[in-house]
DNA sequence: TTTGAATCCGTTAGT
DNA sequence: CGGATTCAAA
């Protein structure tokens, strides 16, 4: 199949394909112009197999860079590719390679060919803006309109309906709806004249999209349906090989966008790890690829890589024992290509998520305790299925001292501190941005409410021909009827605006001046002041991100924005470069990865920990609600990932809550079940996870030397003593018996059950602040202890806050720093730990974090 | 009319 | 818990 002999192939190539096996090399070397599935499971060596495919493209092939697409899942991921092609061939100018996500491929296209459809200089329209639109159009309905809703097909659109009479129409199910439209290929012109439409649908897909027409924006599927109907129209001439990574997350549109790419194409992806459903994700497209060749009577084959180089085979065992539960599913034989075997997954059934985190912690601590401890932090990831599910965890690890770092999702850019600053930079970027304006007038407070902002709103629609900027200047001077305070609240915030902007012109494109700019703009909009430390310190985060910008390729003829915008275009597509190339390890080295299993794809550690496999997490409850065969097979996907992620060691855990015994967050709904996805092992030993490799030493040996370490000699029995006894205090928190190398932990010092003096206090004119959640007592020893039920009788904290404001006393509590607000990236909690420690004192929560800044202040009202 | 506090309410992943 | 909504006080 190959285009030429091994003779006269490039000697980098053969070098190259002399490290892969059969079904990867013929993979790789497969015809140039043809049509090529390559399934791969985890640790096949995907990565491995498409980039060696590209370079053999480019080698063997000789096409010309420019001349090949390639689409990957996260930008991350891009560029791991493409730096992984220039270090393959080095000597290679490899600036035109079309590679990224197939948002951001069909963005540049539009913005570089859009002309014609009338797309030049769009923006990106953001999940908050979608939302800001949809409810625009919603209040904007006129009477005739709002009747449609009345009728049956209207009922979906409806909520909220338990405190007013009135239902309302709510912005959830148009968004997705219209999302779900889109990924299919379906546009508001074809909707509408479908004849099986929903008329309620079909209102509110034109008018949404006249909507994002009006301010300029496209949003994420239009990204990729406008750049489909750019290439049908204005067929891409060169395009000699596509290549698109992660196919068993595209969904319609993307296949029928990889079809109009190019004749020839490489897929490669694996059914078993389809976890994108709910972003219209479609398995199914491996078949409809093939039938859709098959139709031009073109064949396209089929590769199947199943040798795993990443984990061990028990781990390979155990994850498949999941998938296996799934009906339908071609099952895969993956072969492990390691010859050490540590045993079954290590698991426990616990009885809150807070033993939960306890376990979790003591696990690591034990590992990291070994005798020059072949694992460290950075080895070890904890995987959960929904992001809240880290609070808990994060503060244990803080109170261990366990260095960790969060990988982060959607939830860092919707946090309050972070949107807002975006809106900032989009005001200065671009005048008419009308959204950002109306976002950020009244933040920091201003004195502007609602109803000044209908005024103001009003106006700014009124005039096509003034840039929004322009109007609000009008507006102020006189063009509303406003107060004298409000008007130069808004002047000064419009001057603060034009100087901002005379500075960003002033730099031109010298983006290393960018974080000057930024701090100009939080200082002079008095935005810091408004922000706990914590924020401040995620308002960071983005700076950095601004001075690490470098805008892509400004040798094309694209009619260019300012550096600024091309900054927020990149971000709307989340391809910001989320940390450059080399500090990347070094920013991780030494910290423990916590994300979510979403998060997870595509990579690989050492030791894995995979909590939370109860039935309401993982499946999630969304997936039990919807009751329906394919949310829970996605969900038992999703555990797959996580499994696979794991090279050597597997820790899986669950709990199940008896009661209202333990603590747990009131509004959330019981956990009573453990995971119906691991009914499996729920015969085997229910005792929780004693069962250890510690157990062997020969197991131990092993794992020093697969970790290129040699295992020294120490005392196994007196290294699981301690273990046991730890495991005992943390199942067992109230049993003296649990009493640790001498350590009294204080059973009879009534721990948790304090007094409420203890707490409350009277204050006079010094205000105090109520921390939500951080009521917990501060032990002897040093640990803390959140409250018990019952220490305030019945009364529930909702309750008891205003009683205590109307008698002058306040809540107060110890400041707890070692409490972990969600989804803050990377603090570093005091001291790592030590790698001598055989013995020491694990199960004592770590001192260490205390005294720092409060984290759970972001949430604090003053 | 704006603001801050009280209360209600839902519960997932992220290009 | 935290966002949205409602209520009450400036």
């Amino acid at each position: 199949m190959t285009t030429s002999t091994p003779l006269q192939m490039h000697p980098t190539l053969d070098q190259l394909l002399s490290t892969l096996n059969t079904n990867q090399h013929q993979a790789v070397t497969a015809h140039p112009f043809s049509k090529l599935q390559i399934i791969a499971g985890p640790g096949t060596g995907k990565t491995k197999v498409i980039t060696s495919r590209v370079a053999y493209l480019l080698l063997d092939a000789k096409i010309p860079p420019e001349n090949i697409i390639v689409t990957t899942f996260t930008k991350k991921a891009a560029n791991e590719m493409i730096e992984r092609l220039r270090t393959m061939l080095d000597n290679m100018n490899l600036d035109k390679l079309m590679i990224g996500t197939f948002h951001s491929i069909c963005f540049r296209l539009i913005m570089r060919y859009g002309k014609p459809l009338g797309l030049s200089g769009f923006g990106i329209a953001d999940e908050r803006d979608k939302e800001f639109y949809v409810k625009e159009i919603l209040n904007e309905l006129n009477a005739e309109e709002r009747e449609l809703f009345s009728g049956r097909e209207g009922e979906k659109f409806k909520g909220g309906g338990k405190t007013s009479l009135e239902p309302v129409l709510i912005p959830g199910p148009v968004i997705s709806l219209i999302s779900s439209l889109k990924s299919q290929g379906i546009t508001s012109d074809q909707y509408s004249q479908s004849p099986s439409k929903d008329k309620c649908l079909s209102l509110l897909y034109s008018h949404y999209q006249s909507k994002l027409q009006e301010n300029r924006v496209l949003d994420f599927d239009d990204c990729l349906l406008k750049c489909h109907e750019l290439v049908s129209k204005f067929p891409l001439t060169n395009i000699e090989h596509v290549l698109v990574d992660e196919f068993q997350d595209t969904n319609e549109i993307q296949l029928q966008l990889m079809y109009k790419f190019g004749t020839n194409v490489t897929i490669v992806g694996d059914p078993d790890q389809s976890i994108y459903a709910f972003r219209n994700a479609q398995v199914i497209n491996f078949q409809k690829m093939i039938d859709y060749y098959q139709r031009q009577n073109q064949q396209c084959s089929i590769i199947t890589l199943d040798h795993n180089y990443r984990s061990t085979n028990d781990i390979l065992i155990f994850s498949e024992s999941v998938m296996k539960q799934e009906k339908e599913r071609k099952s895969k034989q993956l072969v492990s290509q390691h010859t050490n075997d540590f045993g079954s997954p290590i698991y426990a059934q616990l009885k809150s998520e807070y033993q939960e985190a306890k376990w979790i912690a003591l696990q690591i601590t034990t590992l990291l305790s070994l005798p020059t401890t072949p694992i460290h932090p950075q080895d070890i990831a904890i995987l959960v299925r929904s992001a809240y599910q880290t609070r808990v965890i994060e503060t244990e690890l803080n109170s261990n001292g366990i260095p960790y770092h969060m990988i982060r999702g959607k939830a860092f850019w919707s946090r309050k501190e972070v949107t807002v600053m975006m809106d900032y930079l989009r005001i200065i970027a671009n005048e008419n941005d009308r959204v950002a304006v109306l976002r950020t007038i009244n933040y920091p407070k201003r004195g502007i409410g609602e109803k000044t902002l209908e005024k103001i709103d009003e106006y700014l629609k009124l005039d096509v021909n003034h840039s929004v900027y322009e109007k609000l200047r009008f507006a102020v001077q006189g063009g509303v009827n406003l107060s004298s305070k409000v008007q130069s609240n808004i002047s000064k915030y419009l001057n603060t605006i034009q100087q901002a902007k005379e500075k960003l012109d002033a730099l031109r494109d010298d983006h290393t001046k960018l974080p000057e700019l930024f701090d100009f703009i939080t200082s002079e909009f008095e935005l810091t002041k408004e922000w706990e430390p914590s924020q401040v310190e995620n308002i960071n985060e983005i700076k950095k991100l601004l001075s690490e910008f470098t805008p892509p390729s400004p040798d094309d003829d694209i009619p260019p924005k300012n550096i600024l915008g091309q900054f927020i275009d990149s971000m709307g597509l989340n391809e910001a470069v989320e940390e450059q190339k080399q500090s990347r390890h070094a920013h991780y080295k030494g910290q423990v990865a916590l994300s979510t299993i979403h998060g997870a794809k595509g990579l690989e550690w050492p030791v894995v920990f995979v909590p939370g496999l109860s039935d309401g997490l993982l499946p999630s409850i969304m997936a039990i609600k919807a009751n329906t065969q394919e949310a829970i097979d996605e969900e038992r996907r999703c555990l797959y990932v996580a499994l696979t992620r794991a090279k050597l060691l597997l820790y899986v855990s669950w709990y199940v809550e008896d009661g209202d015994k333990e603590e747990r967050q009131s509004w959330r709904m019981q956990v009573t079940d453990p995971s119906r996805f691991i009914e499996f092992i729920k015969n085997k030993d229910k005792k929780t996870g004693l069962v250890h490799i510690f157990r062997q030493k020969d197991k131990v040996k092993s794992l020093y030397e697969i970790l290129g370490k040699r295992c020294p000699d120490f005392d196994l029995d007196e290294f699981n003593t301690v273990y046991k006894e730890k495991m005992n205090s943390i199942l067992n928190p109230f049993n003296p018996k649990g009493i640790v190398d001498g350590c009294d932990n204080g059973a009879d010092k009534k721990v948790g059950f304090q007094s409420a003096s203890d707490v409350i206090h009277t204050t006079q004119n010094k205000k105090q602040k109520f921390e939500p959640g951080n009521e917990s007592v501060t032990n002897k020893l040093g640990g803390t202890q959140p409250h018990r039920k019952g220490l305030y009788g019945n009364l529930t904290k909702d309750k008891i806050k205003p009683m205590l404001r109307k008698t002058g006393t306040q809540l107060i509590s110890k400041p707890s720093n070692n409490k972990a607000p969600p989804y803050v990236p990377s603090r570093r909690p005091g001291s790592s730990l030590g790698t001598k420690r055989v013995s020491g004192p694990l199960a004592l929560p770590s001192i260490a974090n205390r005294g720092k800044g409060g984290t759970m202040g972001q949430y604090q009202r003053e």
